[in-house]
DNA sequence: TTGATCATGTAAGGGGTTACATGATTTA
DNA sequence: TAAATCATGTAACCCCTTACATGATCAA
């Protein structure tokens, strides 16, 4: 949907397919996963474009990197980006349509685990996010409403993950409560 | 990622690509978007593996339909599918990536503006999920805890929609008081 | 010297979208 | 008779994942 956008946002300063990957194994885990295989074409695409240029950089030690750096053509390709709308896309929760079928086993009592299963699952995810949060704030002065920008926005987006895992608990004490009551 | 699984989930009595599309769109369409340039296929595909069987409805009137019915290999899969554990699949927010990279557009003005507009879609998200709500409601006696089980477990999915856009309009409300506060 | 980590990729395949092609029937 | 709806599909193209291939360096 948005991985070369991303990217293009991400290149605020230069760095290789392999530094990327690991911001996104480290700050941006609970946003945005990606894998290296998808990474290094569409770093490429994005240079056949002209958005990035790339060098190999001296490998001093280690194996040789290359390494990219958005161009101007890219840097307004990524202002355009953020001046649109909000990006909606639609959300396919494969949870969801499972309880939605959930009716053909019969009765409640697999509903029932399922839920206690998925809120357990949700009960993972925010301890994960929580974990974040108490590592960014033992590392950043100012967390989280005097950060600098770039880290203000991440926290931001970690927020909306902590928000939306935590409604999604409640919905399913809720529905655990309204399975029950029907038995 | 679940398509397949869903189909089968919908043709607990036996219709048409075209008929499932309409389901989509209508009972479904808080849920799941799906094209019928994938449905087809899909079909095709789940009747290859032996999931689905399918014949030529006669065209008393209007053009001839293929109606597909699950096979006992068929339901086998689905009971499988809503046996394992819930589909967590991992988000990728267009929203969030733009949020996340927003410090490049200098100020917080943008960012701003910004939460504004998703509010706003999330507000419109909000009233479509209502109107689904109040329009069952008006069809289905025993709304909601006493639907039959396929409807309730519905439901179910719909109460889900609401509560992760309220969550989203909150987190929203949230993010934009502290970004004012940072001007 | 063996395995972990650094570093870059290709290949195959699933899942999804938009655009296009075809033709019958119903309604204005 | 023209347009909307019913009905089924194909083609081209993204996005993403898993598995595989390759080779260098570093630490045990």
């Amino acid at each position: 949907m948005s991985l070369p956008h991303l990217l293009l946002g991400m290149l605020d300063a230069p760095a290789s397919g392999y530094e990327l990957k690991q911001m996104f194994d480290g700050t941006l885990r609970h946003l945005w996963a990606a894998e290296l295989s998808q990474i290094y074409p569409a770093l490429k695409r994005l240079e056949d474009d002209g958005y990035l240029s790339s060098r190999e950089s001296p490998p001093a030690k280690g194996p040789a990197r290359r390494v990219y750096r958005r161009t101007a053509r890219g840097t307004r390709r990524l202002r355009q980006w953020l001046g649109a709308s909000p990006e909606m896309g639609p959300l396919r929760l494969g949870y969801l349509g499972q309880l939605c079928c959930m009716a053909e086993t019969g009765g409640c009592e697999r509903t029932a685990a399922f839920l206690e299963e998925l809120r357990d699952l949700f009960r993972g995810q925010l301890v994960k996010y929580e974990q974040v949060d108490a590592e960014w704030f033992r590392l950043h002065p100012g967390y989280p409403d005097a950060l600098p920008p770039d880290l203000f926005h991440a926290h931001l987006t970690l927020r909306a993950g902590i928000t939306r895992v935590e409604a999604a608990m409640t919905w399913c004490d809720e529905s655990l409560r309204r399975v029950t009551k029907r038995t």
